[in-house]
DNA sequence: CATCTGACAGACT
DNA sequence: CAGTCTGCCAGAT
């Protein structure tokens, strides 16, 4: 197990924080998480999530406000959202100003 | 141990 | 507005 203040558990942890039907960027978390420049970290755990994890990760979005998979996992992440009552566009732009998360 | 590769972001050209 | 470069850091090769 990764010993408590590893990068993978601070950002576990700040992003269990984000409060359902709302949505932050990588580079938020990497902030919160003491490295502001570990944006692309964020998504490299996410991506590693363990099977059947119960963390949000579907809140996370890139700057722009645009889920940033491909292919069939951006529809799965667009699904987890729009059950929240997220909006998203069919290619996955979501309006920062209106759902971003303020810590 | 050396390199390469990203679910990114910000500064710069 | 579109490229390019760099920081960051865990995993894979």
């Amino acid at each position: 197990m990764d010993n408590p203040d590893s990068f993978p558990m601070r950002v576990y942890q700040i992003v269990a924080a984000i409060p359902e039907g709302c949505v932050t960027t990588y580079g938020e978390v990497a902030r919160l998480a003491g490295s502001p420049r570990a944006a692309r970290q964020v998504g490299g755990v996410l991506k590693r999530l363990p099977e059947g994890s119960q963390l949000p990760w579907h809140r996370v979005v890139n700057r722009h406000g645009a889920i940033s998979l491909t292919g069939p996992d951006l529809q799965r992440q667009r699904q987890a959202l729009l059950s929240e009552g997220v909006q998203v566009s069919g290619s996955g732009q979501i309006d920062l100003a209106r759902y971003r998360w303020r810590y």
